[in-house]
DNA sequence: CAGGATCCCGCTAGATACTG
DNA sequence: CAGTATCTAGCGGGATCCTG
């Protein structure tokens, strides 16, 4: 089990999983990333200033509870902390805790949640980057359905 | 307004709309396409064979609608017919109608959806890929939790 | 075959209040 | 500051029945 390479090891986990299938963790898994907080999340973490350059500067800043809450307008507290203990369970964020008064604590990407960053920063990006299409086509689609 | 590049639509894109924003308009399109089913029906209809090699290829096969709720095992009418109604509205898939007895009828990735799939089939990818370490990570972080 | 229309349950997001 | 605890309304989503 030790004598796998990394495409091997590859092959083996698209065998194994298939998110196609109702019962397959994977699919668990996928609704579970699959969700607008943790687009957020990630992107915030990932480093996502509003300033940044047209090609993609990584910089993976750590933040605190409160910056995260006040970047991510809207989320309530519960859905934060709730989001976050699932991310940090799953290995894509950690928790540092450290022991001051009052107690400051900071969120980073691991590298596993790094991966995926990259993959939902696309996602982010998308939806901002084609909203204009995406109004228009509703716009479109409305205007049909409402003729006929 | 015609005489904009790509580029600059594109920035204009990016400073119009922010998903980290509560009332924004892309929050809302991140939230709806942040979706299992959305991901789902997107990777089946952008080609996604358990056969497939090792680089990507696309085959972006249109499937009617009895072949996608066989292959998205689990899911409901209701819920298939409501996911595909909606990205037809926001014009990621085409409703082709073959008024054939009974109707034959056919969805197809738009070249808008097609652009969202290369993105969504990576987050599928990505779940089967690190179920194993996601699975490890969710051992030893409960295992930690009921120690202390 | 490809849905539309209903009913209804569960859970989950969100608001509020409290704590170390 | 960084949460936990509790409650509730709302709706996501499944089951069922019906139609062109």
């Amino acid at each position: 089990m030790a004598t796998r390479t990394i495409a091997q090891r590859r092959e083996d986990a698209r065998t194994q999983y298939d998110a196609f299938l109702a019962g397959c963790p994977s699919r668990q898994l996928l609704a579970r990333i699959s969700d607008k907080w943790v687009a957020l999340i990630l992107a915030a973490l990932g480093g996502d200033g509003p300033s940044s350059g047209d090609h993609c500067d990584d910089n993976p800043q750590p933040l605190r509870y409160s910056e995260l809450s006040r970047r991510l307008a809207g989320v309530s507290q519960k859905m934060l902390t709730q989001t976050l203990r699932s991310l940090e369970r799953d290995g894509l964020v950690d928790r540092i805790v450290t022991p001051t008064v009052p107690t400051t604590v900071t969120y980073r990407l691991t590298d596993l949640g790094l991966s995926l960053h990259h993959l939902m920063r696309g996602i982010k990006d998308w939806a901002e980057l084609h909203m204009n299409d995406v109004l228009a086509n509703r716009e479109n689609y409305d205007l049909r359905d409402s003729g006929r």
